[in-house]
DNA sequence: AGATAACCTAACGTTAACGTCAACTTAATC
DNA sequence: GATTAAGTTGACGTTAACGTTAGGTTATCT
């Protein structure tokens, strides 16, 4: 195990977030960095949440949702029933998210059609402009 | 023109959401019903936008986003320059949506790949139940 | 050792998108 | 014509996700 630490400047560079992110991130029980004396020191395991995290919220999920998530991919301690209950929620938010999917091609669809209309109009803007000059 | 006027009720009814908040919509200028009295009365045209502004929220847009966006479907008396920019505007948003739904794709596949493996653990967990009993 | 930089906690401020409540006017109903 | 229902305008409250001081502690550098 190379744990290697990192503290929360280095963290903040390499992901772009402030310290107060972090922090709020932590007292949100969203990551779970160690402590050296008073100082964060975060470990391979926030990486990997942090990344998550971010991921997360680029499509909307709020940070509540998003800890649920992340407790999908901590599993292995847990007990029977436990698990049971998180891959019954998880398929749910699965279709959630794949019927999210098929929304947003539906609007990308629409919007690009509707890009094709304007630049026609364009063209017909440009050829009035000719005539009358 | 068949101009068929509804309440703010029926509105309400029709989509699902509260009289604030069509109120608030419209302090914000997304949508323009016309006052019979003191009344508000909903037009053709506001039921067209309120319709895409809902479907601009599922997908995570603010509403001044989506403000900007309804401007794409109501030119037609605009000038030619500020009809460039627009479209020059649209683009970009097309290209932020296209990307976000392949990130979207991804995290999909992601999920769906966890899920396979947590039903594959699933079947470890009662094997060992059964073997315990 | 003294200054400076990096970190800490605590607490109040901010923005978006409404919810909620009070007090009032207009319309519908008995 | 009095009551009830529906609608209206403020205006203050709320939640999420941080931003922004303020004031204190610990390393680090000179």
């Amino acid at each position: 195990m190379t744990s290697h630490y990192t503290n929360i400047r280095k963290m903040c560079e390499e992901f772009n977030v402030t310290p107060r992110t972090l922090r709020f991130y932590e007292a949100k029980e969203l990551i779970f960095p160690v402590r050296t004396g008073q100082r964060r020191s975060y470990t391979h395991q926030d990486r990997g949440r942090l990344k998550l995290i971010l991921q997360g919220k680029r499509f909307g999920f709020s940070l509540e949702d998003i800890r649920q998530l992340l407790n999908l991919y901590n599993l292995g301690d847990q007990r029977y029933t436990q698990y049971l209950q998180t891959i019954e929620k998880s398929k749910e938010r699965l279709k959630a998210m794949i019927s999210q999917k098929d929304e947003l091609s539906e609007a990308i669809e629409d919007l690009k059609a509707h890009l094709i209309q304007g630049e026609h109009e364009l063209k017909k803007l440009k050829q009035k402009r000719i005539l009358e000059t």
